[in-house]
DNA sequence: CGATACAGTACCAATTTAGTGCTGTATGGC
DNA sequence: GCCATACAGCACTAAATTGGTACTGTATCG
């Protein structure tokens, strides 16, 4: 299904809650995000470490400490939330483990999911976490340098029809 | 990582590979493909009953039997194979099981993830099986509706520094 | 009628993921 | 100084998923 983690996801919440807050100048604790979002504490503590580790938020500890963007909202990307939770963006193994599929060399489709998982990074990419805090244009891409399908026939599961998203 | 499982990627290979022979006339055993891709044969047998169930292959039972393609490969989209594979492409939860999530009426985030994935899904949906075989082109995608990032800094990872993938 | 090859299902082992617990350390207020 | 707050960093467990196997059944060709 092309997944990303359930941690991952709550990730990106707990980043847009915290680009409302921060814009307010505050810092909010792990407790507060968790109360707020109704996720169990230590999940959400460890969501923000890893986020903090890798320094996407700036912590402060003690009393009336908390965490905050380490940079605007504007400024931070979904690509990175997700880079920060998972590591980088790779839809399949050979992607991010080169050398692990034995038939690599002779791979005939590793260059093209090269440039779809690059494809797909772009638009990640793109939209930052302020993006995320209101409604997105609902034509995110268009395609370009391939054959649109003339027919409908293919398009059988709840995927785009047109182009737009 | 947003990843799709191993055996789908397998897939989308054999598909290619019955591109291939399909365009000869030819259908070929699951043997054959295990034996050409290097992959397990209980593997293949696998995955091609999987794709067979979801009709996107015909298959021939009896000696001399095998599998062929059920429609060209012109025809056949990336995104129908990961979904015969793996069901439909849902980058977060919420997209194929909705009401799991708890905070689904209030999730700030979730009608974005919605644009998102289907921005996603009508690349995966324009790319056939037949694009697979040759070099795609570099830039797959355009960002229509954002404002790109004008300083390359949150550019980390190796993501696309341009829109072209 | 027998060898070939797909169909279907059940199963197992290994990995990954979600979630918890505990110990340590920095900070601020009384 | 002392104590409560709150982050840092592990280590750990349980459940779910995934990758891979085995076996029985059925269709088809020669």
């Amino acid at each position: 299904m092309i997944r990303m983690s359930k941690l991952t996801d709550y990730g990106i919440v707990l980043m847009t809650r915290l680009a409302e807050h921060s814009q307010a100048g505050e810092n909010c604790s792990a407790r507060d995000l968790a109360r707020e979002t109704g996720l169990p504490l230590p999940v959400v503590s460890k969501i923000l470490k890893l986020l903090s580790k890798n320094r996407l938020l700036k912590s402060q500890r003690g009393a009336n400490g908390g965490y905050s963007l380490a940079r605007s909202a504007t400024d931070i990307s979904v690509s990175e939330v997700i880079g920060a939770m998972e590591g980088p963006i790779a839809v399949t193994e050979c992607m991010d483990t080169p050398g692990d599929c034995r038939q690599e060399p002779v791979c005939p489709v590793r260059h093209n999911w090269r440039k779809i998982n690059n494809a797909i990074s772009s638009v990640l990419d793109a939209i930052t976490v302020a993006d995320m805090l209101e409604p997105l244009p609902d034509s995110l891409v268009t395609l370009t340098g391939l054959e649109i399908p003339l027919d409908g026939s293919k398009l059988t599961g709840g995927s785009a029809s047109s182009l737009t998203a």
